[in-house]
Parts: structure tokens; C-alpha cells; sequence
DNA sequence: GGTCCGCCTTGATCTCGGTCAAAGGGTTGG
DNA sequence: CCAACCCTTTGACCGAGATCAAGGCGGACC
């Protein structure tokens, strides 16, 4: 379920050399609610990181010291249980706001799917920030609660859907996450490997890959290779979705 | 799964005669952050509502111009399938806050489990409480971010757990959430019935009591009635619930 | 206090998705 | 160009929990 080889954890820190001003992730980030003049101070607190596919971002447990934002790539968020089972959370992409929902520390980790790089802040400096900028805390309460909507939907996902229903809804909700890469509409990019999207709907590899071949087969999708399909039906997909098939 | 005969509707709306400055509610609620000066107009802003057991307080898709406060009693939010699948994805008590998460319409349904009391207020008057109040927004802001922890921890136990993980981790939060009624340390009110506890933990009415009676076959609970129940061995809970048992 | 009804328990059987196993297929590096 | 590895697919079988089907129990209401 997990792998649990020992996992690349390349990461490299440097200041940031592009301004926040020139960022081209601030438009769908939260940073685009701090107002110019204090772009300058979000810009100094910023530290840009590089993470290499695999690298650990946040560690469940720890002391929750930082809160992030993805620039580019995505990321998993997910919890585990004693024995290895893991629960991906949800996928995270190029705007998101990482390290809502933690006190003194992390109750989940991250890592990056694909290679990702983000913004690091300190979360005391960043707080203060918030304290300074109501934008930035009205938009950072806004996306609070539309992740507390997609949470909602997902436990309904977890709890009550069927295999079918659940990739059908996946295949559905994917497209609108990823906002950095140009695809053809109708096309879902699939970065995640067949174990993290098992892990993301609380099925197996094999479940995932026999009702992809199952949807294939019935012309619902096309496969165009591992990590690219073409949607060809897409009313069929949203009824079966919603538990209407 | 879900009950499809006429549920009670009875809820009576009065002009709160209990001011928010003697409300026993308030230390429990997100009230406590408002402070003194703006008492008066959260005070008259309130309007105190009744719901009888099973009275609908909000309905999946109506526009959501309401948000409210649990003054006593339980409360139920819940997502729907087209064909009555239902999937309850909290219990709510006295002090929770429900209507985060929403936008223009309702995106779930709640209704009171027992009989329960809410003060409710205008979305937009609340907004603008909101903005003149940066105590109660961080509040606001810091629950959001609880419920999306829960939400997470929910998310494993839907994917990723056994049922008999479910019932154990269920048993344990329960007692936490319901801070109005004093109980005896160890005992557990549930004043959801089986349905309910199923429809929570993505499971069936008949598995959930296969399973209680089970635990209780083992020693580890004492059913003291349907509604009440002994934990005899919290170890050995804790270690079910975590997956190590 | 009896009877009715809703909720809960228990048993028998079924099934969806998990587990176990093995065979492709792509890509990375030598 | 080949080999090794990893990810995916596919097949055979299994089992946890769902479904189907009786009973049991307790509270409410006459």
C-alpha cells in the first residue's frame, strides 16, 4: 500500500531570486490578497524551494513550523495508520495553499508527487502577515472552507460510492486542479501513479486499474498513455458520478 | 438507508428573550469572541429557533442565507446520493457553528438528531459582524480549520479502516464533542440512533450492531442502555481505533 | 396494561472489492 | 541493445461487510 523504500528527499533552498511581483503563481495563490505595498515584506519572508519527485515537504508529527505555497508541480497530502495503510487527503497543485488545519503540529504529511517547487514561509511570520492584511485572511478563510466542501464531498465519496463511482467522480474533479498546464479540454493529465489514486479513493491498484480498463472498454474514456486520458463520454462519467448509471 | 417518510418539520422561530450576555451557550460557541461593545448587536441580530427531533434546519441546495448556532441538543449535516444513499458527514452540538462551508446555496443538508436550539443570523449580517469583529473571524477561521482536521481523520477512517476500527474511533471522539450534558467519565451518550452511526462510519445499521455487541462480548464496553454505554477498556479502544489492535 | 410500531439484534447468504499471483510494457542505465 | 526494475494489467480466489430475512425488545399511546 505504501512503499516504503527510502524516498529521494532532494530539496533545495534559496532565497528567491523572482520577486513576488513577478510570480507567476500568485494570481491563483492567496498571495494575490496581499495588497502591493505589502508585497515587498511577503516577498522577504519568502524562502523558494525545489522539490524533487518523492521529497518529503511536511512530516506528520513534527513541530508545524511553516506553511507553504505551490508554485509548480503537485503534491500529496495524506495520513497513515500504524500498520503502512495510507489515506491521500487530497492532491495539491500549482496556487494551493499548503499547512491549513494544523496547530502546534502537523497532523498530515506531504510530499511532492512530481518534481514542485513552493514558497516557504515561517508560520509566526506569516501569521503576522494575516494579522496586518484582512484580504489575505478573508481569501485564506475562503479557501478554508471550499476544502472543507471538497472534504465533505469526499467523505460522501469514501463512505457511499461504489469502485465506478469513484474514479467516475476523480476523472471528473481532476481537470479543474491544474491550472498550470495547457490541456486539450477533455483530457485529464494523471501525474499520480495508479497507487496514490488507490490510495486517494480508499481502493486497491488493481481495483483502480480494472475499472479504468472497464471504462476504456466500454468507450467511456480513451487512454492515451499511462498519464494522459481523453474523457469521450463526459455525461456518462458525471451520471455515474453521481450514482445515476 | 435513509428514512423517506414525512419527517417532522416543527421548529418555531421567537425573538431571542434570553440575551446573548446570559447565554450558557456562549463560552462553547464562537460568541465568546465577540466582544462586549458588540454584544448588543449580535444580540439583536439572533433569532432564537426550536427544532423538534428530525426538524430540517437546512436543506442541500437552497440558497444559504443562513448561518447558525447549536445552543443545546444534536445536530446532523448530512450529503445525499440521487438514489438515497446517505453519508452524515458530522454530528454537531451544543457551541458548533453550522454553515461554514457554503457558498451562494447549501452544498449539505442538517437537520436536529433530538430535540435541539440554534440562534440563527443572516449570512449577510453575520458577514458584516464578521468584518467589524477580527476576533471572532480568527475564530471562525481556527474552527474551519478543526472541522478540516476532523474532516481529514475522517477521511482515513472511511478509506482506510475496518468497521471495528470505525466503532472504536467513533466511541472515542464521541464524548468530546457533547459538552452540555454531564457524564459520568467513561460513559458515552449517543443520541444518534444505529442508522445514523452507520450512515457516519460508511457502514450498515446491522454492522454496526454486529460489532457493538461484539465489544461488548469482548468486555470492552458495558451497554448500560441503547443510548448509553460504559467503555470498560479505553487501551484497548485506543489501540483498535489507531489500527493496532 | 396491552398492543402497536419503530428500532435493534441475530442469522443465513451473497457480492464487491481485496488479496494473491503472474504476466506484460515502458524507461533507465549500462 | 539489452537487462533490470517498476508500474500496470489481468486472472483466480477469498473474505469483510452488505443484503435479505426473521425475531426481540422497549417505549408510547390508547
Amino acid at each position: 500500500m505504501l512503499e516504503l523504500k527510502t524516498l529521494p528527499t532532494d530539496c533545495s533552498k534559496r532565497r528567491s531570486s523572482n520577486a513576488c511581483d513577478t510570480c507567476g503563481a500568485r494570481a491563483l495563490s492567496v498571495c494575490g490578497s496581499v495588497d502591493e505595498g505589502d508585497l515587498g515584506r511577503l516577498d522577504a519572508m519568502a524562502e523558494h524551494m525545489t522539490f524533487g519527485a518523492g521529497a518529503v515537504m511536511i512530516r506528520e508529527g513534527d513541530p508545524a513550523g511553516h506553511v507553504f505555497n505551490i508554485t509548480s508541480g503537485s503534491v500529496r497530502v495524506y495520513k497513515l495508520l500504524a500498520d503502512g495503510r495510507r489515506q491521500i487527503t487530497g492532491f495539491l497543485f500549482t496556487g494551493d495553499f499548503l499547512g491549513l488545519a494544523t496547530g502546534d503540529t502537523y497532523v498530515f504529511s506531504a510530499e511532492a508527487v512530481e518534481p514542485a517547487t513552493a514558497c516557504r514561509f515561517r508560520k509566526t511570520e506569516y501569521r503576522a502577515l494575516i494579522r496586518d492584511c484582512p484580504t489575505l485572511e478573508a481569501t485564506l478563510f475562503d479557501r478554508a472552507n471550499h476544502e472543507l466542501a471538497a472534504a465533505q464531498n469526499q467523505m460522501l465519496l469514501l463512505g457511499r460510492k461504489t469502485a465506478l463511482e469513484r474514479i467516475a467522480t476523480f476523472l471528473l474533479d481532476l481537470p479543474s486542479h491544474d491550472p498550470a498546464r495547457s490541456i486539450p479540454p477533455g483530457h485529464v493529465h494523471l501525474p499520480m501513479t495508479r497507487a496514490e489514486i488507490a490510495d486517494y479513493l480508499g481502493l486497491t491498484i488493481e481495483t483502480v486499474s480494472r475499472v479504468l480498463t472497464r471504462l476504456k472498454t466500454q468507450g467511456v474514456i480513451r487512454l492515451v498513455s499511462l498519464s494522459e486520458l481523453r474523457v469521450e463520454q463526459p455525461e456518462v462519467l458525471r451520471d455515474l458520478a453521481d450514482g445515476v448509471g
